[in-house]
RNA sequence: GCAGGGAUACUCAAGCGGCCAAAGAGGGGGGUCUGUAAAACCCCUGCCCGUGCGGCUACGCAGGUUCGAAUCCUGCUCCCUGCACCA
């Protein structure tokens, strides 16, 4: 192994969790040194969530990686998938998208993905391409190349098969399909998080057995949400996405536990943790979370959003840029003075008026940072005045 | 096909004629405190009304019984579990 291969491992080695099988990471590396042709790295994407969150860009930056030296990244979209829909999910009744919306969030995504790739090593493949043209019988060839136990060696599977509940077999057609995306492209390397291991794994298993190299997995550790308990997802809302306005980014990542600063500064910061380790948690997450913003914004926005943090929470003082709301004149009693309960609504900051009056009652509503303690109060109203809702939640009222 | 079980608020889940806007947990929100939108502790969590032992809407859907139904009856829809069937 020369010195160039050995530095090229190491960086991709670093911060996975796992690399099924290293050996033959090594081999195909040399083997696309030796013919100078890039390697074919694939990576799934959720359909279901067009913003992409800091916990899949850990997954993005690897894919990142393989690029810089040389690789290509085929990024699949479950355009099939995600029009057949998830049972596991059941309740949720998921529109159909139209042609049109599918396109419109591919390119959203694109511009969002772009953030971290490099488009011009870029490839992305919708699987309908392939999966809509698999008839029954080309189906069951691909069946009959799996077994049940082997399905069965999922966790998740077996301790249901166990318990007598429900596997639908739609739920083993799942890694199947994803399985066959690989072969389709070819895929020498799949990343994912370790939640994907075993679908990678099928994934390697069935190239082999359409005769092709079986691809390496890549696994990447997944990162807790910001409630600081669950996988970092979409459709719990514990994530911050890449796409977020600076101040709200700093704001989600102040509010992680201390506990997981050391995870956070180790998977979506580039900073060394060795200097951090002895720091305040309190600068350790402020570090962190500029580090974030500064990743996915720039340097001047992630100092922007320590600076008005500070101003807002740590002093309390009046934030900037607040949204602006309106009162309808009809609402004025006297022209000078309107009911809070008036107030509140119109900024569209509850979602109720019994909420609104709940939340007076509270003490959590400040007009011009005076608290109001009744619902029953009339404020006197001025052009641009001032509503607090909450800790974080502001609105400036004007007459419409 | 037969036999049982189930459908309750954002989620899970109690309630099985009135005391039920519905226990409890999770989630969400608020307050106090602080080091922060952390932790801890306390509180709130259907909607409407200038708020009262107030009104309205809600316990799968449609009817019925009753002074009164989430609770009982009838029909329907959907889900689950056994058993049977199995090219």
């Amino acid at each position: 192994m020369n010195a160039k291969l050995q530095e090229a491992l190491a960086t991709l080695k670093h911060g996975t969790v796992d690399i099924i099988p290293e050996a033959d990471l090594v081999k195909k590396l040399e083997k696309s040194a030796k013919i100078g042709k890039p390697l074919c790295v694939k990576l799934g994407l959720d359909p279901t969530a067009p913003d992409i969150h800091i916990g899949f860009g850990v997954v993005l930056h690897k894919l990142r990686e393989f690029q810089d030296l040389g690789h290509t990244a085929v990024l699949i979209v479950g355009g099939f998938t995600a029009r057949i829909g998830d049972p596991s999910d059941r309740s949720s009744t998921r529109r159909m998208l139209t042609k049109d919306e599918v396109e419109a969030n591919l390119r959203d995504y694109k511009r969002q993905a772009f953030k971290i790739l490099d488009p011009n090593r870029t490839e992305f493949r919708d699987n309908s391409e392939w999966l809509e043209h698999l008839d029954f019988a080309k189906l069951l060839e691909l069946t009959s190349r799996y077994t049940v136990a082997g399905m069965l060696e999922r966790e998740d599977f077996s301790k249901r098969f166990k318990e007598g509940s429900p596997i639908s077999i739609i739920e083993f057609m799942y890694p199947l399909a994803q399985a066959y995306d690989s072969v389709a492209v070819q895929a020498d390397i799949e990343l994912g998080g370790t939640d994907q291991r075993f679908n990678l794994l099928i994934g390697r298993a069935i190239q082999e057995r359409y005769g092709q190299e079986p691809q390496v997995c890549v696994i990447t550790p997944l990162l807790e949400g910001i409630d600081g308990v669950k996988k970092m997802s979409k459709s719990i809302g514990n994530y911050v996405g890449i796409d977020e306005p600076p101040n709200q980014m700093f704001g989600k990542l102040m509010s992680i536990p201390d506990v997981l600063i050391e995870k956070y500064v180790k998977l979506v910061t580039n900073l060394d943790w060795n200097t951090l380790n002895n720091e305040h948690p309190k600068i350790q997450k402020e570090k962190m979370a500029c580090a974030v913003i500064a990743r996915y914004h720039s340097q001047a926005a992630a100092e922007a959003a320590l600076e008005e943090f500070e101003r807002v929470f740590s002093r309390k003082e009046r934030p900037t840029g607040v949204q602006k709301a309106y009162l309808e004149k009809a609402l004025l009693k006297n022209n000078e003075t309107v009911r809070i309960v008036d107030l509140i609504s119109a900024t569209g900051l509850v979602k109720s008026k019994s909420e609104a009056k709940r939340l007076i009652e509270q003490g959590a509503v400040e007009v011009d940072e005076v608290r109001i303690d009744s619902f029953e109060a009339d404020v006197p109203f001025k052009e641009g005045v001032l509503v607090k809702v909450g800790k974080k939640m502001f609105a400036e009222v004007y007459l419409r």
